[in-house]
DNA sequence: TTCAACTATCTTGACATCAAGACACTTTTC
DNA sequence: GAAAAGTGTCTTGATGTCAAGATAGTTGAA
């Protein structure tokens, strides 16, 4: 079947002729992809009253285990979003009483952010709606077909996950 | 390799091991890889001046063709914003000369966007520069690579762009 | 020990986005 | 041909995000 990214590089071959636009046909598709789960993904959060954004930090804290908690610096890294942003965050969960701010015992500077139990349970049960969803989006692939793609975008993000960048 | 989603799947496989992460595996990398490369595309466009979604609305008229001009619902459907958004990134390129409105000849609710010849360059410009980028992001793949990857995303977009969801 | 360089977090101000609805015009139905 | 339903664009108000910089604390070198 064809898809809006199979439009748009047809439209610019015949536009621009001279340019190779191959690449596009990968990266096009990411962005477009994930756009299109962003709102899939707002739409399953919203039954369990969460924003993505308020799921992504809860999970971030709920995947540490056992005491459910990280420095502010530790759940930049993992969500991708400024400081600025993730103070920001942490303060809206506080207020609602899904996490909790704890001083560092072993640095001053430092702050360390934890799982409220209401907190752990709500990111638990979103968890759950998500995984539901994702599996109808993949029910296209077939098993293979899904190793096959996590493989190949793993080629992708790895250089970005493992240097500074 | 290993990427920031290997450890995110560890993670969760043993906080839950009673459930099956596996969707996670795609479509945790789909959106992460997305995230890496709005920061790339953002850097790459600073070049030239030009914020990211400025490159989707000049880069949307660019494909249409001569008299590169579409109508602000057609430039929804490609650059997936709401009405509201793309009202606000015409006003901005009109009054940097990017673009010009025009009124529907065939329907007096209608509005044509225009590209001017500026405009036309500036994205024409951006585009070589983006495709540059993106080539030495897939660098990691090989030809077939490549085409097998966009044809596994293929599966998963279309839907989203075939259905009116 | 002291000073410079570094690190972790938070603050600020500007700005792009969204959802919901208003408004004007067009198409369909009876 | 008049009313109802539909469509296309814009407005509004709230909000989340970012970049840049401020602040406080830590670390390393001499």
């Amino acid at each position: 079947m064809e898809d809006e990214v199979d439009r748009l590089v047809a439209a610019w071959r015949r536009e621009r002729p001279d340019l190779d636009v191959e690449p596009l046909e990968v990266l096009s598709r990411v962005s477009r992809l994930a756009r299109h789960l962003d709102r899939a993904r707002r739409l399953a959060f919203a039954e369990h009253s969460l924003e993505p954004w308020e799921f992504d930090v809860l999970t971030s804290l709920r995947r540490a285990g056992d005491p459910y908690q990280l420095s502010p610096g530790q759940l930049l890294t993992q969500t991708l979003v400024t400081s600025g942003t993730m103070t920001n965050r942490i303060d809206r969960l506080a207020t609602k009483g899904l996490v909790e701010r704890l001083p560092d015992p072993t640095d001053r500077r430092g702050v360390l952010v934890r799982l409220t139990p209401e907190g752990r349970d709500r990111a638990d049960q979103a968890l759950a709606g998500l995984l539901a969803q994702e599996r109808a989006i993949l029910g296209e692939l077939s098993r293979s077909q899904r190793g096959e793609l996590a493989d190949l975008l793993r080629q992708l993000t790895a250089p970005f996950d493992n240097v500074p960048g």
